[in-house]
RNA sequence: GCCGACGUAGCUCAGCCGGUAGAGCAGCGGUUUCGUAAACCGCCGGUCGGCAGUUCGAGUCUGCCCGUCGGCUCCA
């Protein structure tokens, strides 16, 4: 049923490499997303969409030199073709194209043979101006309707870089010419390197409306070592794919009788998460947070008030129709109408609304880890990051204006401290602020912006201003991060909502005993924790830090004889609050070690006669290279050892870039 | 949702041009008691994703549906 997986690079590697996901060349990353209330799953741990990264301006030339001989080749095999555009994007590059039939992965190779040909033949790239009118006719008369298409644009904006004295800009090599602003290599030989990667589906200008065209993307570097690093950190990639991992470790699971979208966490995930989750509670409840529970269906009139029924309805499980009106009445009262909840907000809202709040009682920090479903299209799933059913480690902050400032600065000294202890590494921050459509006055965007900028002032936090890039109800702070192999993800991020409050009336009362409207903060930490879960694993290469780990120590007794030592080692270690697996089958030692490895358990405690006889452990690391292991450690030491490292959540030693991994270990 | 590919045992896969399923791993039962990543023998295990259709006969061909994968789109 699984995917299938080969040995060399799969098409699941190419689409996660560096973050080819959701490519897109020349366009400014994608903006104002989020959805009403906060849309944590989506705003946090989501990998990001990759930014148009050029690399320098010969990598630029390059990737798009080799697009143009690509598209050249594929005119050779399909002489019939039509050209969308061909640009490059970060580690490489696509071109579109309208083809007569279907494109399979067995066309690559081919078409490649005829990128190394032309590269071999040595042509120049020429570059000429062509006044738009020949140039109209030149391209009608190849039929290209999609340049044609683009020069009308072109002339149409009239923009001074792309359109000079009238002319558009031409680059051809042998007896391929495309619209192209350039620059290029001198000559197709210079084109490195290079790999087609995959095909896929892609709307002409992005837009569904529009015909599909065939997109082929592919990677170029200036050397063949380049190339193969690049290649490599594909499989590593691939390695680190956490439904791989879910399968192979036993994390979690996705059923299809069950539904898909909807995880089952299997036991060794679930440890894990009651981890995350247990230490989540801790850190906020020491920050002053109230943790509440709030149902998971709502009755639709809350839902029309919050606007969710209008403006996000489409995505919600439901109505759920309770017909109470059948009974002795006999009435004919419309049965109410449930919906399963989508978001956390207007329960909180409710909560904060279950009494007056007097200034004296703010702020209010209200959390909670809620359980929410929503209807995704079939086509957007994707393991633990893209579901239908996800627990959102949600919180929102009821205060006035007065404190939001400090709020702010409170969840992103938070925020930075979370991923931290995860190891992620060089956050940026971004500020987005107020964008064209919005709700609310400027004043109170004048307002909501300032404080979180004022946050990040008062921090020294040197952070990127996405102008106009706020939801349309809140602006925003957006941490990013990278993860062990340098991928970015979307972490944290911190709203100030200028609709709930007015929505609800959420108001307390002040000083002077007015009701004032209270400032709502929505904040998110993990996201969801299957998407927050699902990269760790990714991020980890499934070597949990012992704290997380469902198995913190294997005990292998060498020989039955040292079977009474090993129970007295596991029933310390357990004594101690360790997650410990006795492992007490016969057989070969190496057998039982390699197992052990497989099951990623943090440590392998060695106990055979010698060490039974001196009280002693030998102690094996996971991912211990051959003979690293480190004998006669004292008992009552190994379990300071692993107690410290649990309670300091301090990162595995194998944490890191090239940590071994189970496909290591199964590769042979 | 759209384009394309795919769906055979818990997992990874084989199964030609239609003739009623096969391996390795895992599991189970034995044997093996071994010093740091694969001991040996045996057994169990499949309505071939589902439903129709073509055919004497369908894992194999056709249609629809479900699901997965790669993208696109969506995610106010």
């Amino acid at each position: 049923m699984g995917p299938p997986r080969t040995a060399d690079m799969s098409a699941a590697t190419r689409r996660n490499a560096g973050g080819t996901a959701g490519a897109r060349a020349l366009v400014p990353e994608i903006r104002g997303r989020g959805p009403f209330c906060l849309d944590e799953r989506r705003t946090a741990m989501a990998k990001t969409e990759r930014k148009p990264d050029h690399g320098d301006e010969a990598l630029y030339a390059l990737r798009h030199s080799t697009a143009h001989v690509m598209a050249g080749a594929v005119l050779e095999l399909f002489p019939d073709a039509k050209f969308g555009f061909g640009p490059p994007v970060a580690d490489g590059f696509y071109y579109d194209f309208d083809l007569p039939r279907a494109l399979t992965d067995e066309d690559l190779p081919r078409i490649e043979e005829r990128m190394r040909a032309m590269a071999k033949r040595d042509v120049p790239f020429e570059h000429r101006e062509m006044p738009v009118p020949e140039a109209l006719d030149f391209f009608r008369e190849r039929h290209q309707d999609y340049k044609v298409e683009q020069i009308e644009k072109l002339d149409k904006a009239d923009e001074q870089v792309e359109l000079r004295n009238g002319s558009v800009s031409i680059y051809e090599h042998a007896d391929f010419v495309d619209l192209c602003r350039g620059p290029h290599v001198e000559r197709t030989s210079k084109i490195g390197a290079f790999r087609l990667l995959s095909v896929a589906g892609a709307y002409w200008r992005g837009n569904e409306r529009n015909p599909q065209l065939q997109r082929i993307y592919g990677t170029v570097w200036p050397t063949e070592k380049e190339l193969n690093e690049y290649l490599e950190k594909l499989k590593e990639i691939e390695r680190r794919d956490h439904r791989a991992l879910g399968r192979d470790l036993e994390l979690f699971r996705i059923d299809e009788e069950l539904g898909s979208g909807l995880v089952l966490w299997l036991p060794n995930l679930s440890i894990v998460r009651e981890e995350l989750e247990n230490w989540w509670r801790k850190v906020h409840r020491e920050r002053g947070y109230t943790l509440v529970y709030t149902p998971h269906i709502a009755h639709e009139k809350i839902y029309q008030r919050s606007g969710h029924l209008e403006k996000y309805g489409e995505n919600m499980y439901g109505p759920l129709l309770l017909d109470d009106s059948a009974g002795a009445t006999g009435g004919q009262r419309p049965p109410a109408r449930f919906w399963i909840k989508p978001m956390n907000c207007p329960g909180h809202i409710k909560v904060f609304q279950s009494k007056i709040h007097s200034y004296r009682e703010l702020p209010l920090r209200i959390g909670e880890l809620g359980t929410v479903y929503r209807y995704e299209r079939g086509g957007t799933l994707h393991g633990m990051l893209r579901v239908r059913g996800f627990t959102q480690d949600d919180s929102h902050i009821f205060c006035s204006w007065d404190q939001a400032q400090a709020e702010i600065g409170k969840v992103f000294d938070l925020a930075m401290e979370f991923l931290q202890t995860f190891g992620y590494r060089d956050p940026r921050v971004y500020l987005s602020t107020r964008p064209e459509r919005r709700l609310g006055t400027d004043e109170q965007w004048d307002k909501a912006e300032k404080a979180l900028a004022d946050a990040l002032g008062v921090r020294e936090v040197p952070y990127d201003v996405d102008e106009g890039g706020g939801v349309f109800y809140a602006p925003k702070i957006d941490i990013k991060v990278m993860d062990a192999i340098g991928r970015e993800w979307q972490g944290p991020t911190i709203q100030i909502d200028l609709n709930l409050p007015e929505r609800f009336d959420v108001t307390f009362v002040n000083e002077k005993g007015e009701r004032e409207r209270a400032v709502m903060i929505h904040r998110v930490l993990f996201g969801s924790l299957e998407r927050f879960v699902g990269g760790l694993i990714e991020h980890f290469a499934g070597n949990f830090p012992l704290w997380l780990n469902w198995e913190q120590a294997a005990i292998i007794p060498v020989r039955e004889s040292a079977r009474p030592y090993a129970e007295e080692l596991a029933t310390a270690l357990r004594g101690a609050g360790l997650r410990v697996h006795l492992d007490e089958q016969a057989g070969d030692l190496r057998t039982r070690i390699k197992e052990a490895q497989q099951r990623k358990a943090s440590y392998m405690l060695v106990v055979g006669d010698k060490e039974a006889a001196a009280r002693t452990v030998s102690v094996r690391r996971r991912g211990a290279a051959q003979g690293e292991e480190e004998r006669g450690v004292k008992l009552d030491e190994v379990i300071a050892r692993l107690a410290n490292e649990r309670d300091t959540k301090a990162l595995p030693p194998d944490f890191g870039p090239h940590g071994p991994s189970v496909a290591d270990s199964l590769g042979g």
